[in-house]
DNA sequence: GCGATCCCTTTTACAGTGTAAAGGAACCTC
DNA sequence: GAGGTTCCTTTACACTGTAAAAGGGATCGC
């Protein structure tokens, strides 16, 4: 949900050596012994959405995979490296249709809803998007595309970053909170030593626990749409609004 | 920036011997070796701001202070719950007025720039902040106070539900994003590798270069207070249009 | 005085981590 | 065949969180 990232972390030993990661369609029967990038990457994914990031590690992900560790480290060369992979393979799965007609309004939207669904989908593996910056070539053509029909919906370019940025930042901000509010829930639910505490603090604080109610999973979409829209109710105002020139500092009636 | 939460993920050894960390005031003398839950917990985020979450160990702050390991085990049941601590310190920090008056778009509004300051102030533990929920005395006064203003102010629990999370959501999302760009910038800095990427992007992407040029750090100020503005100028509004009833299903206007 | 008891710290130990480095074994090209 | 490239395993190292036990003081009851 953010663009503009550079990549690689290690430069994988001493002066790129850049011992190539299997020269796609490699030669070689692909009998070897079944293992590619992909293959590592699309199971790591499947064990942490199965047992979670903490207990997610690369001796672990060897053993589902049916070889030592160390084999993962010819396909990446580091842990992060393999975590930014599963990153890529996650934000890819957010439907991005050709897009070239329609009002970016609605495109925002389904990007928005998309974005939250993944994080529901995955709640473990979510939370490394959020501190993550990804940076693929279809990520990059999908954003070109949503920014071009901003421009032909008549935005300039502050504008459009500004609420792309607003958006997104609000939905990743929501999902967190949500996955947060879920594992939460969870907890509650076989510890009852929580109920009691919570019983006490209701009692304490009434305004916070009347609040408190509405902010419960059985709101979650409720409270998710209300914002979102609420932000592209102001975005469909924008541009015609745009006062007296393209420059000038409008919003922020006070500071701090 | 979410509230109601319980405590303690490990029932620390066995059917709650619960050894007690210090009774406060212990009668003992209070020379014993300057070691206190306050000091291990300040030197950690001290720590943790100057050297990062990732290296961060117990043995390492065992070090810096002045002890075993171990040592931090008689005040923490765990190195989870020791960041814990950390995240009450860290939002302890954020200055909570009386308020008993004023309005309470502007309380929410500084509680919003106080939420992202402490991000910038503390780079390397925020992140801490936006997967944990907190849960202390203080917090929940602080919001007790303002749902109370929310409720003077003329809008119903629901409705103040909504704005909170909207606005705490968004809030968290900004600065996680703000974090992640600023990373970026600083590793965009020292390796160059990074530049003639960006430069080939720019060229493919015309549209997504434009935008993003908007999205460095240099916007992030003006970007933030633009986003919270509109939640904030939403909510001013709120009031006075609550409908015909104290139910029914407002916003929303297209599912997905 | 003298144990017993408590509070706090160190010692030791263990299972697990990421990954550098080297050693095969299978295949491809000459 | 010989030699090189490609993939995987073995071994090793430094480091992690923390359970368990073993001190060492201070303080108590006697």
């Amino acid at each position: 949900m953010a663009p503009v990232a550079s990549k690689r972390k290690k430069p994988l030993s001493k002066e790129n050596p850049e011992r190539s990661p299997p020269k796609r369609a490699s030669k070689r029967t692909a009998a070897g012994s079944g293992l590619t990038a992909e293959r590592i990457r699309d199971e790591a994914l499947r064990l942490i959405d199965a047992e979670g990031l903490e207990s997610f590690s690369t001796r672990r992900l060897g053993a589902a995979l049916g070889c030592e560790a160390m084999a993962i480290y010819w396909y990446y060369p580091s842990k992060d490296a393999l975590l930014d992979a599963v990153v890529e393979a996650l934000v890819a799965r957010i439907p991005i249709e050709p897009s070239n007609a329609g009002d970016w309004v609605d495109a925002l939207r389904k990007l928005a809803h998309a974005y939250r669904r993944l994080a529901h989908q995955h709640p473990h593996a979510f939370p490394l998007l959020a501190t993550r910056r990804f940076a693929t070539e279809g990520t990059w053509r999908f954003l070109e595309g949503l920014f071009e029909l901003a421009r032909r919906g008549g935005l300039d370019d502050r504008q459009t970053a500004r609420f792309f940025r607003v958006v997104s930042s609000y939905c990743s901000g929501v999902a967190l909170d949500e996955l947060a509010g879920l594992k939460e829930a969870e907890r509650a639910k076989e510890s009852p030593d929580a109920a009691t505490q919570a019983a006490a603090a209701s009692e304490a604080f009434p305004r916070l626990s009347a609040v408190s109610s509405w902010l419960e999973p059985a709101h979650f979409d409720d409270v998710f749409t209300f914002g979102l829209e609420l932000l592209l109710e102001a975005l469909e105002r924008a541009p015609q609004d745009s006062g007296p020139g393209p420059s000038g500092a409008r919003g922020g009636r006070s500071k701090r």
